[in-house]
RNA sequence: GUCCCCAUCGUCUAGACGGCCUAGGACACCACCCUUUCAAGGUGGCGACACGGGUUCGAAUCCCGUUGGGGACGCCA
C-alpha cells in the first residue's frame, strides 16, 4: 500500500513555523517511502477563513519547496459529502439531534466545573424523540460510553483513553454545516490517508475521531503526533516571540533550506549532525525517531544555520535569492558587477540576505552618505595625501584585478611608511561609505576602476569640505 | 478542576541491550589565536541527567511517587 500523508491547515492566518514543521515531517515521511503528500485546506470555519490566508499558505509551501502531489482540496467544496455522512450516522443510530440551547450548555458546564469535574455534554438529548419547537438542532455523535480507545502512536507509543472521558461531540452545527472532527475523519478516509502526522494538540481529538471512523465501519489510519514548538518563555509560539510566519523569514533574509534544516532538527536528530541537505533528510529522517517532548524555538541557532547555508551554498543559488532583496531595494544587479562574484566576496560576512543586500548596495549605486564615525576617523586631512597617492597609483594599475590591486595598495602603504591597514581602511570608507567591506582588493576589483576613482574624488572633496 | 502528554547544559540535542558517561556535540556567552575592516576559521572555558523512593553488583537509562511544564476539555480547527 502506498503511503499517503497530508498537511491540513486551516486558512485563518499565515503558514507559521509550527505548521511548517508538521508539513515538513509529513512531506519527508511521504517522500521517503515513495508515497504521496496531500494538501488539504480546512476552511469549514467560514467566519475566520480567508482567501488571503489560503494564498499565504500556498506561497509559504512553495517558498519552502514542500511540493504536494494532490490538492489543494478545500473542505468547503465537499459539503455534500459531509452531509451524506452525517445522514448515514443519523440513520445508523450513531448520531442524534440535540436541542439543547447555548444557555443550557453553559449552565451545565458551569455546574460541572463547580463540582471540579471535566466539563462535558451529559447526553440529555440522546433519547429524545420529539423536536423542540423553535430550536434548530445540532447533530451529535453518539460516543461509546464504555471501553477504551487505544492509539498506537508512532511517536508517543501506546496511549489509552477511556470512553467515559469522552462526550457526544457536535458533528453538525444547527445550520447544518459539519465541524472539524467530522470533516477530518471523512477526508482522511476519502483521501486514503495512511499516516496522520499532526501537532500534539490533536492527540486528545484522536480517540473521538477513531470512534467516528469505527462507526463508519472504517479502520483508523496510523497516527504520529509531533510535539509542539514553544516560544522562549515556554508558552505556545506566537507573534510576541518574534517572527512566526514562514514568509516573514523570507523577508528577513533567510534561505528556505536553512529554515527547513532548523525545523527538522527541532525534535529530531541524527547523532551529532547539524547540517542536513534535503537529500540527507530524505535518507535519514524517520518519523519514529521524533522526540516526545516539546521544544523551544531558538532564533539564534536559526540565524547561525542561515549563515552556514549562505557560506556553503553555491554562489549562484545565493545570488538568486539575494536578487529578490536587491529588488526590494530598487536595485537592478545588471547595472553593476556580476552578482555571483559579489556573493562570493560577501558569503562569509553575512548572517542574512538582508544584511548581504545592504552591505552590497554600494557596488550598484552611490551611497547616500558616509558612516559618520568611519568618516570622522578615516577621511581626515591626514589621510588625504594617502588617498591622493592611491588615486594616482590606481589610475594606472594594469590589469584591474585582485593581485595587481593588492600590490598597488601595498606599494602606497610602503611608500608612506604605513601599515597596510592604515591605507586600506580610508580607502574602504572612501569607496564603500562605511567601515565594512570584503577585502579591499576584492572590493576594488568588483567596483571597477571608474567607480573607484570617482569615489576617491568624492572622499577627497568631502575632506576638503569638512576642513573648510 | 478533570483527562492526556512531557521532563539531560540558558536553548536544540547525543544517550540501543542499565555498565564504554569523571554525561558527548551544536547554538548562545566568555577568553585567546589568526587577521587590511567585518566576518569566517582555530583553541580553550562556562554549563545539565528536576526531586524522592525503589529494582540492581551497577541507573541519565527500568518501576513508583512528587514537583514542574505543555495540551485538551467550543455550534474553532
Amino acid at each position: 500500500m502506498t503511503i499517503r500523508t497530508r498537511f491540513a491547515p486551516s486558512p485563518t492566518g499565515y503558514l507559521h513555523i509550527g505548521g511548517a514543521r508538521t508539513a515538513l515531517f509529513s512531506w519527508l515521511h511521504a517522500r521517503r517511502h515513495g508515497g504521496r503528500f496531500i494538501l488539504r485546506i480546512e476552511d469549514t470555519d467560514l467566519e475566520r477563513s480567508t482567501a488571503e490566508s489560503v494564498n499565504a499558505i500556498l506561497e509559504g509551501m512553495t517558498w519552502l519547496g514542500l511540493e504536494y502531489d494532490e490538492g489543494p482540496f478545500f473542505q468547503t467544496r465537499r459539503m455534500e459529502r459531509y452531509r451524506e455522512v452525517i445522514r448515514r450516522l443519523l440513520d445508523g443510530g450513531h448520531a442524534y439531534y440535540c436541542y439543547c440551547t447555548k444557555e443550557e450548555l453553559d449552565a451545565l458546564r458551569a455546574e460541572q466545573m463547580a463540582r471540579k469535574e471535566k466539563p462535558r455534554y451529559d447526553g440529555r438529548c440522546r433519547a429524545r424523540t420529539e423536536p423542540r419547537p423553535g430550536v434548530e438542532p445540532v447533530v451529535r455523535f453518539r460516543n461509546p460510553t464504555e471501553g477504551q480507545v487505544v492509539v498506537d502512536d508512532l511517536i508517543r507509543g501506546r496511549v489509552v483513553f477511556d470512553n467515559r472521558e469522552l462526550d457526544d461531540l457536535i458533528i453538525a452545527r444547527s445550520d447544518g454545516t459539519p465541524t472539524y472532527n467530522l470533516t477530518v475523519v471523512v477526508d482522511d478516509l476519502d483521501m486514503n490517508i495512511t499516516h496522520v502526522i499532526r501537532g500534539d494538540d490533536h492527540l486528545n481529538n484522536t480517540p473521538r475521531q477513531i470512534n467516528i471512523l469505527r462507526a463508519l465501519g472504517a479502520e483508523p489510519p496510523v497516527y504520529a503526533h509531533v510535539p509542539m514548538i514553544l516560544g522562549e518563555d515556554g508558552k505556545r509560539l506566537s507573534k510576541r516571540h518574534g517572527a512566526v510566519s514562514v514568509m516573514q523569514y523570507r523577508e528577513d533574509g533567510y534561505l528556505p533550506e536553512a529554515l527547513l534544516n532548523y525545523l527538522v532538527r527541532l525534535g529530531w536528530s541524527h547523532g551529532d549532525q547539524e547540517i542536513f541537505s534535503l537529500d540527507e533528510m530524505l535518507a535519514l529522517f524517520d518519523i519514529k525517531d521524533v522526540n516526545t517532548s516539546a521544544s523551544t524555538f531558538n532564533p539564534s541557532k536559526l540565524l547561525w544555520l542561515n549563515q552556514q547555508y549562505i557560506m556553503r551554498s553555491p554562489p549562484e543559488h545565493v545570488a538568486h535569492h539575494l536578487s529578490y532583496h536587491l529588488g526590494r531595494r530598487g536595485v537592478d544587479p545588471a547595472g553593476g558587477p556580476d552578482l555571483v562574484e559579489v556573493v562570493r566576496a560577501q558569503q562569509e560576512r553575512a548572517k542574512t540576505l538582508v544584511e548581504m543586500a545592504d552591505n552590497s548596495l554600494f557596488f550598484y549605486r552611490e551611497f547616500e552618505e558616509y558612516d559618520p564615525k568611519a568618516a570622522r576617523k578615516n577621511l581626515t586631512p591626514e589621510t588625504a595625501p594617502v588617498l591622493e597617492a592611491l588615486r594616482a597609483r590606481l589610475a594606472g594599475v594594469e590589469p584591474w584585478a585582485r593581485e595587481a590591486l593588492h600590490q598597488a595598495v601595498l606599494a602606497v602603504a610602503e611608500a608612506a611608511g604605513l601599515k597596510l591597514g592604515k591605507v586600506a581602511q580610508p580607502l574602504r570608507v572612501a569607496v564603500s561609505g562605511g567601515p565594512v567591506s570584503p577585502p579591499i582588493d576584492v572590493t576594488l576589483e568588483l567596483l571597477g576602476r571608474e567607480r573607484t576613482l570617482a569615489r576617491i574624488d568624492r572622499a577627497l572633496a568631502h575632506i576638503g569640505a569638512a576642513a573648510a
